[in-house]
DNA sequence: TCAAAAGTGTTCACCGTACACCCATGG
DNA sequence: CCATGGGTGTACGGTGAACACTTTTGA
């Protein structure tokens, strides 16, 4: 028999998602200039409406993809927003998602399509409804994850200098580490291998490449290893 | 000018609590046997539906009084809940809230209204729907956040022996403490009061009682102090 | 030859952990 | 007087943080 909930409250579900990049220097979020009313023109996090088919991250995915082209995300869901008035149209609740991307790999067509542009985390325009409290949220979130497990990995290109991806801890953690010590726990967490190839750009010398060493790192996961930073 | 998104489809918002207590030996929830349809008769989460005048903090808080007539209950939302299939009436999404009580205080008369029962973390029955796996996520938030901050405190009464807490963290962590390290710990946070007063049903001995100086302890949050354990 | 980034180890202070015995009391 | 739980301190190893100089090479 199938009972249903007759007298209960019905509510619109959206997802916004934040989406981080990092382009060598800074820790960036990437935001949409909003194409339909209300607040049409403002600055916004991507974000839809959950179909009667969807879970929510399946729905998060969906967005993902429309706005960036890829298809594999690292994503993880973040919180449920869901103050009475954040949306003035219509009452809405919103559950947000962080999503790490490689800010090179994505579509630049739809980008333009949806007016999209990166803003640094230190550097964020005014945002529509309770959006920047999501960002806080979010950055909070990406902190505390990267102090537990090499999460940063996703944002970078598959090879890698150490160089950058100090920058990259640096620009989540909002300070400046020793190289000396990144170094050592990096490598003490053993999970990176080391190529035989130099990135001549970034200077005369040139610094190693190095690349992320998925199968030790499952292994490590498996293990219970603890990845501290 | 008031926008209205047309044609999306909406949902049903429940709000599912978790609710932890301590009874001086064990971790427990506290959970109620279902009164209506669909899995009338079983064991389930206290939960309700989000109403159109409320946020969820506003609904869990409902749904907490409810069940055992507190009125400030610490609590934290937990995670969305949106499988398709997860409530076979009714498409539902369901966000989890944990919430920490002291068992000693609720209302008695409610709990029977409600059918409701403590069950030990270690020995719960089946559960309807997703709800174990909101129990499962919810231990594993709760561990997390007592590493963070004192925040068992929430569970225990007023005045309390140092066994009482240790046996607290012993069974949300699920593992036995050295007792001396134990001690040395809470002291070095500096949070306790020692009281000149003995709770003697224990031992022969007696042993003293401390109170949660709660004025200490948001002084030092707000100096930003770290309190691992 | 010099400017610019890469690469490399050691020391020290502190923290977490392991560990065992005496105390007070009621029965 | 003894059984029961309460209360107390120290030693050691490991981890995190501070710290500076040499190397390479293109311009």
């Amino acid at each position: 028999m199938v009972h249903k909930y007759q007298l209960e409250d019905k509510v619109l579900l959206a997802v916004d998602c934040i989406i981080f990049g990092f382009d060598e220097e800074d820790l960036k979020i990437l935001l949409i200039k909003r194409n339909f009313e209300p607040e049409k023109g403002k600055w916004s996090l991507m974000g839809g409406f959950l179909k009667r088919e969807e879970n929510l991250n399946i729905a998060a995915n969906r967005i993902l993809l429309q706005l960036t082209g890829i298809e594999k995300i690292y994503m993880e869901q973040l919180y449920a927003f869901s103050e009475v008035d954040r949306d003035p149209a219509e009452r809405t609740i919103s559950v947000a998602y962080f999503a790490l991307i490689n800010s090179k790999k994505h579509d630049k067509a739809l980008i333009d399509k949806h007016s999209a542009q990166w803003f640094s985390v230190t550097e964020l325009p005014e945002l529509i409804f309770d959006h920047s409290e999501m960002i806080t949220k979010a950055i909070r979130r990406l902190r505390y994850k990267t102090s537990k497990k090499p999460i940063g990995f996703e944002l970078l290109p598959e090879k890698f200098t150490m160089r950058q991806l100090q920058k990259l801890y640096e620009s989540i953690l909002g300070e400046k580490l020793d190289k000396r010590n990144f170094i050592n726990k990096i490598n003490a967490l053993d999970i990176l291998i080391k190529l035989n190839e130099k990135d001549m750009n970034s200077s005369r010398k040139g610094s190693f490449l190095y690349k992320f060493d998925s199968k030790k790192y499952s292994q490590k996961v498996e293990e219970g290893f603890s990845f501290k930073l």
